[in-house]
DNA sequence: AAAATTGCTTCAAAATTTGAAGTAATTTTT
DNA sequence: AAAAATTACTTCAAATTTTGAAGCAATTTT
């Protein structure tokens, strides 16, 4: 069916080898001479795209590893981003499903989780029954607090300046947009 | 166990309805004002973070939808994502997965239905015949071109010059850090 | 008062991700 | 050169996450 393969890989030229210590990024070398207005190499969208979905998968390894060290084992990452996404908002399910980016239909399913572990207090909209306010419960929130003081130390690192700063903001406004543009596009074509 | 909860949702005090029209984006007004160059509102990495989910899942989207509209129904947007991750490269599994951001362990596993799709060639190699090589076969390239033609087509309604090229860039970079210091973090702690 | 819509829940199935073995090829050690 | 260790993958099973289709009760619309 498929070739028969017993065991496959290895046999590249000799320099691609990945350097120790500079931290695997396999195709680092196509971006490698960027710093702050480099203008050389020519990202797309879509590789950003692509670079999106490393970054996040990085930032659930960091959230995950964040709450185990805080010992906390009935939620994962991905209820921690429900969290997350509540802030200090009162919000209802609806609305979590716009300002969450995750999960189509079943926030209710991280919701009942999040509720049994005490995460978040929920009541019935007395002008709607059927809506629902959910805000952080203390519990939640001091997780939310420890989560956001554990990034604050990259923030350290990643942060030098006024530059840094404008570059995040940048990069923020540019995946908002990106946002937008491909949530429109995948709903009502281009 | 919870507080009984018949059906709960509404009652916000009245301008928080989400525009029709202007895309879901719930607390959008946060970060509203914001040009090419702002310096209003404080964003955060976290924040970052959040929007990185967002957006991502958005581009899984349109990749589905770009799948479906392909007549293509034998891998998913994961799939295509790997296709896409080892594009004009001849490579091996380790290294797919430091360039793909994706998958712990079992590329294996994509990989296999990606080449019972036709869309890889895999061949041990000689030197080490433990190491596979992997390249896109025809049906692959196609594919990814397929893919990369129609992310074309938003590219012409996100760029509208020299400045949204500058700004793409800083965001790949940013995100590019981010990657690195939030991977190194959960590695080694901080 | 029916009918339609909204806001949320539930359930089941599918897809994705993780984790722990396991295997063959190669290297290193003894 | 045989044994032991390592590398490069594969496989399998389980856990997590995501999607999809109903379903139900509270509102709105007709």
């Amino acid at each position: 069916m498929n070739q028969k393969i017993l065991y496959p890989f290895a046999d590249f030229g000799g320099a691609v080898a990945i350097r120790p210590g500079d931290d695997a990024v396999g195709s680092a070398a196509e971006h490698e001479d960027i710093g702050q207005e480099s203008e050389a190499s020519v990202v797309s969208y879509f590789e950003l795209a692509r670079m999106m979905e490393r970054a996040s998968r990085r930032f659930t390894g960091l959230l995950r590893a964040e709450l185990t060290k805080l010992g906390v084992d009935d939620i994962g990452p991905a209820q921690a981003m429900v969290l997350l996404a509540i802030g200090d908002a009162e919000v209802s399910v609806a609305e979590l499903l716009d300002r969450g980016h995750y999960v189509g239909s079943n926030v209710s399913y991280y919701l009942k989780q999040l509720g049994d572990g005490e995460y978040i207090d929920r009541a019935a909209s007395q002008r709607d029954r059927r809506s629902a306010r959910i805000r952080l419960s203390e519990k939640g929130r001091q997780l939310c607090d420890s989560l956001r003081k554990a990034a604050g130390a990259y923030e350290r690192v990643l942060s030098h300046g006024e530059q840094d700063r404008r570059n995040l903001e940048t990069a923020f406004q540019t995946l908002h947009r990106l946002e937008l543009v491909w949530g429109n596009a995948t709903r009502y074509g281009i």
